[in-house]
DNA sequence: TTTTCCGTTCTACGATTGTTGAGTCAACGT
DNA sequence: ACGTTGACTCAACAATCGTAGAACGGAAAA
């Protein structure tokens, strides 16, 4: 029907591709333990056993779907706390997928905990060395909080509130304590 | 041997209670899904076919597990912020067991993000009475959003950096960001 | 005591899960 | 043209899950 005939290397990067699509948005929708591999190969249009075939377990399907490119320093010009709320999504309403597949699963998997425990160590430490003091790191780490906050309360719970709101409102609601907490003056 | 012969209604609601505390426990540690029947009678040391006799289903033992009492008015008469940093546990290192079980299993459990609407809105309700302003609802709803990213950051991912931090030192760092949030004058 | 009740356990069912190995068929190298 | 590779499917396994029903055994009621 619509799929011609392709050479095997490009259909193989294909398929694989709509597995990991599948993947991610399923993960990104009910989390690791309830996204079944054979509902994420149903998805994708594909037999569950070949899931299993190209990724070897659902434990590494997931590892390569979160994988992040890492590529949010785009919009490095900026202040420090714009680039906070840009990289929030809250602006644009969007996130990557892999973003939230990762967060959605990361207070019942282990292993999505630990990821997130990395990335936003690595954000952590990044967000530090702008802020002077000696508790930099603690206050890049309440910064950071306040990221998975507003995202899990948003992206993920959904919450009435926040999804009413235009982006533009929470951000500025959000600016005055983001600058408390990364600039120099603490009452 | 330690078990004494106890009139049977005693009995029971001891064992009901077992049952509950084991419940919250492992809810807690690791969401509804991963959360056995067989785990928790286990670790209340009965058989899991009482668990269902008792509670009907895992989803009600759920329920009547994270059913709060919601008694946390006791420190009413201190400051709005105050209060919201107290709530938190920031202070103390404590916390409800029923609650972290709620908020473990509310990113991937249906009824548990329900749950987790549902109390973060009436404490938003409740939030917004004390704040002027028209966008009195968006505001608390950022406040509660700072305890939720704090709740989940410390007490679940139990991010390094916000446990090795004294709990006042959090509270100090998070409170002018939270004035501003729920004061009258921004920026 | 005898009989009824009920807290509790044993055993098992059916469904779903991740995972595997054999099999099919078209695309490839020669 | 031909044998091989590799993308892909079929069917099944073992484990684990929530759950149901029958049965035991001691406390309560008679």
């Amino acid at each position: 029907m619509g799929e011609k005939m392709l050479p095997r290397a490009e259909r193989r990067r294909r398929t694989e591709g709509r597995i990991l699509d599948a993947a991610r948005k399923l993960f990104a929708e009910v989390g690791y333990e309830r996204a079944t591999i054979r509902a994420i190969a149903r998805s994708a249009e594909v037999d569950p056993a070949l899931v299993m075939q190209y990724f070897g377990s659902k434990q590494e399907l997931f590892q390569q779907a979160v994988r992040v490119v890492d590529a949010d320093a785009a919009t490095g010009g900026d202040d420090l706390v714009e680039r906070l709320l840009a990289t929030l999504g809250v602006k644009l309403g969007e996130m990557p997928r892999s973003s939230l597949a990762m967060m959605r699963s990361m207070l019942t998997h282990p292993e999505a905990a630990a990821s997130a425990r990395r990335t936003l160590g690595a954000q952590i430490d990044r967000l530090a060395e702008s802020i002077p003091g000696e508790d930099a790191r603690l206050r890049a780490a309440l910064a950071m909080t306040v990221m998975v906050g507003v995202t899990v309360s948003h992206r993920l719970l959904e919450l009435d509130e926040l999804r009413e709101a235009p982006p533009e409102e929470i951000a500025r609601l959000l600016r005055p304590g983001l600058r408390a907490l990364t600039g120099p003056d603490v009452s």
